[in-house]
DNA sequence: AGTCGTTAGTCAGAAGGACTGACTTCTATT
DNA sequence: AATAGAAGTCAGTCCTTCTGACTAACGACT
């Protein structure tokens, strides 16, 4: 099973080191290259906005509860991004009590450079580990994801 | 490159995405199985401690260097777990400004423990995804850490 | 032996990220 | 019209981590 059967941790490379140690650096690199692009008020949570935000715009309630946050939670991140020009948000025409949060184009600029920043990264590393076994590699994360979600 | 040339990252699919997804799903399984195991008291950031520990103890700060956490926020955990009895912090007989970090058996039985239980739960994965493709992914997840820390 | 720069760790304060509980306002259904 | 339930807000808390300022001890060199 494991390379090597240690009492200490460090050693014993377990999936979730391996797993984490990609990720930790991936997005190191790319929210520092975010900051430096031009988008320096963006952090790291702010992503759970910007990944499941809607064309169309999202409500908060919905927003909160596809990343599995409160909804206070949600709002105070979407209140930031509000106030440094990302997101706008009003109240839904539909549902008086309900709030819509739009992108504008601060905030899509946002997410398309976010996008191409980390395709080029994936890129690089790509170039660096061999298509073939890059893409082995993707196909195995995908079906572990899988795998770990019907697990018992 | 990837899957679909989608602008919401949701379905992008990003590398970070199939990274970060599986470690997630791995760590609350196990660290809900350690809280209903006896070790509720243990938190993710504890981990860090019992990552680096040494068999013979660690300083202080050499546990904060090597898990890239300031002096003040290691203090802050050991003391935790001191408090809580998974390790001994004593004055280090060879210099009397440091402090020697030790496990004690509460300690070590969490260790195994923790390392038991992501034994297991590897090896069901193992099983649901196949041998052959399991240890390719490992293979590819130790290259990519690689790949990535020596890009540019 | 005395001084002094360096290292180990502490104290205090702050900011970010997330939570719970209690509340208001609006909707929708009776 | 009345009221149960949903959408958000307000206030307060906890955890994780950081910075800055400090004390105590070590060791090298007069």
């Amino acid at each position: 099973m494991v390379t090597k059967a240690s009492s200490f941790p460090e050693q014993a490379g377990t999936l979730g080191a391996l797993l984490r140690g990609p990720y930790r650096q991936l997005s190191d690199r790319l929210y520092a290259k975010m900051a430096a692009g031009g988008f320096p008020e963006i952090r790291r949570s702010h992503s759970l906005v910007f990944r499941h935000i809607a064309p169309e715009g999202s409500r908060l309630t919905e927003l909160a509860e596809v990343s599995g946050l409160t909804k206070q939670s949600m709002a105070y991140l979407v209140g930031y991004l509000e106030k440094h020009g990302y997101v706008k948000i009003s109240t839904d025409p539909a549902d008086g009590r309900a709030k819509r949060v739009q992108l504008t184009n601060r905030g899509r600029a946002f997410v398309a450079s976010l996008l191409a920043a980390s395709a080029d990264l994936e890129n690089e590393v790509e170039r660096k580990l061999g298509s073939a076994r890059f893409k082995r590699l993707r196909g195995g994360l995908q079906a572990l994801g899988l795998a770990i979600a019907d697990l018992p």
